[in-house]
DNA sequence: CTTGACTCTGACGTTACGTCAAAGTCGCAT
DNA sequence: ATGCGACTTTGACGTAACGTCAGAGTCAAG
């Protein structure tokens, strides 16, 4: 019988470790003298030591190595649990191959601009939302900003003003034509989408404009970029989304939008928008709708 | 100004996130109430969120992250810590590709072997230990164990019992050949190694023999499998032991050795043996010493 | 019997938050 | 004015697998 040190010494593993297995009922030692509490260990216990060992070495967490050991496991769960492992581990280093690619874009890019700040890129899941808009197609963007200016000062006093969110636009055009503007613009409403019933499902705005309610369809994989600045800068920001999206060889599946985080003050020239264009990675086509 | 919540909605992460962010300082809100510690975020914050998250997707911890952002880091320190992150990744896809070959081989065992229990053989390092033992080409085993038999007898007396270890042989025969043993046979002794002085530098056995101390080199990676049972089974455990290495395709270099944890009991077969091997992987070789 | 070496339990630190719990706050509707 | 529901606050505990003390008790040799 070996007293902990001298045992942790043959097995190369410390003393706090063997304490520890023993707390958590791992590897209990052969001999615990009650009235002193000193562990003894037997030589017979350290194939069961290395077998831990060993399994650890794989990447088991000690809860299953407990499970495999005590309750005498199958060997088809053995199995199991390894071919689970095996799965997981590809998958990690699957993550750690893209968290690669990651780093050296940002290493390139830093290369490329030189001191340009690097863009922030975020990818995100956006559940799915309700929205109150209408569609148009404007011929300039001083006519969008018209139409927003004019609805921020009416919608409010009409509604229910808890329930009004951002200002947001769905971006229909193809390509970028300052001259044919085909966007969606209306308020994100909070509240579960899908109930309506307490909201009207439309808003007069003026004679000729409707808004109306419907829901934004969640996107898994929303690239996201945040513009900061004048308005009239914007198209540079989302050329910079745009090119990040296709240096990931990801795919644009579905309408871009915009969200007005804050509205520019009169005389700044700074407002907080937030450019959206959902992406899915190349091969797993997504849904698009409104085609 | 918006208030945690619809920040959290906006920026996709949860509430307690934030908190945790302003509580170590990396993220605060631009705006906190004195009286109500209510957090009120700007639109403008949401950049610096956006820039910690893609930091955080880089796979940078939070520390490194602060030090990044907060005290205006040169680009020349962001792309060593880059590239230092670089290094990581890569370090660690090499060791998920290891561990993956790990748990491909236990499979495959599993599959050979049936039912048979699994080598857990460990790999572990070994720190240089002294070692009171004399060097002879013995004609059989019963040699061997009629000359540990009567070292047991013999040497706890006379030797200081606390410094004593383990029974251990150093095995140089090249091959396994049962009528000529050039083992090494003796004690390992406790405390540090090369400082003699307290203890002798020789013990007369008998007559003709003579133990005499030195050090055993460290080895770093010493693949090592424990027998259980009958001392006249252990090349078969020998044998898959040395398989094993094969398997990994990793070279010998140097002695094994073997470290007697208990002796048989008379009429017990329930000796316990550690076989050592010494290896490195292919590529690079290590001093062979005694050649 | 006195050291010095060893061992015990218990507690805290590690990473980046998730998950309650109890209490205070806000805004809207009566 | 008041009540209510939704929101927010701080604080604490839990996570995985131990490393690292701290203070007190134990063992073996001289």
């Amino acid at each position: 019988m070996f007293r902990i040190g001298e045992f942790s010494l043959i097995a190369q593993v410390s003393g706090r470790l063997l304490r520890y297995y023993d707390e958590i009922g791992l590897l209990s030692p052969e001999y615990t003298d009650p009235q002193t509490g000193y562990r003894y260990y037997s030589a017979a216990q350290l194939p069961h030591l290395n077998r831990i060992l060993v399994l650890k070495e794989l990447g088991l967490g000690l809860d299953q190595i407990a499970r495999l050991l005590s309750q005498g496991a199958s060997s088809e769960e053995i199995r199991g649990m390894l071919l689970l492992r095996k799965a997981q581990i590809t998958q990690a280093m699957q993550d750690g191959l893209d968290q690669l690619h990651l780093v050296e874009a940002r290493l390139d890019q830093m290369d490329a601009f030189g001191q340009t700040p690097v863009l922030d890129v975020v990818v995100k899941a956006i559940p799915s939302q309700r929205y109150l808009a209408l569609r148009e197609v404007f011929p300039d963007v001083a006519s969008v900003r018209r139409l927003v200016v004019h609805m921020t000062t009416i919608v409010p006093h009409k509604m229910p003003a808890s329930s009004l969110g951002q200002i947001a636009f769905v971006v229909h055009s193809r390509m970028f034509d300052p001259d044919a503007l085909d966007f969606e613009v209306g308020f994100l409403l909070t509240g579960n989408p899908g109930n309506s019933g307490k909201t009207p499902t439309a808003f007069q705005l003026s004679e000729e404009r409707v808004l109306t309610v419907h829901d934004l369809p969640a996107v898994e994989m929303m690239a996201t970029l945040v513009h900061v600045g004048s308005i009239t800068d914007i198209h540079r920001t989302y050329g910079l989304l745009g090119a990040w999206v296709e240096q990931q060889q990801w795919q644009i599946v579905g309408q871009g939008r915009q969200v007005l985080l804050q509205l520019p003050q009169p005389g700044h020239d700074d407002a907080v928008i937030e450019l959206q264009i959902p992406v899915s990675k190349a091969g797993t086509p997504y849904l698009q709708q409104d085609m």
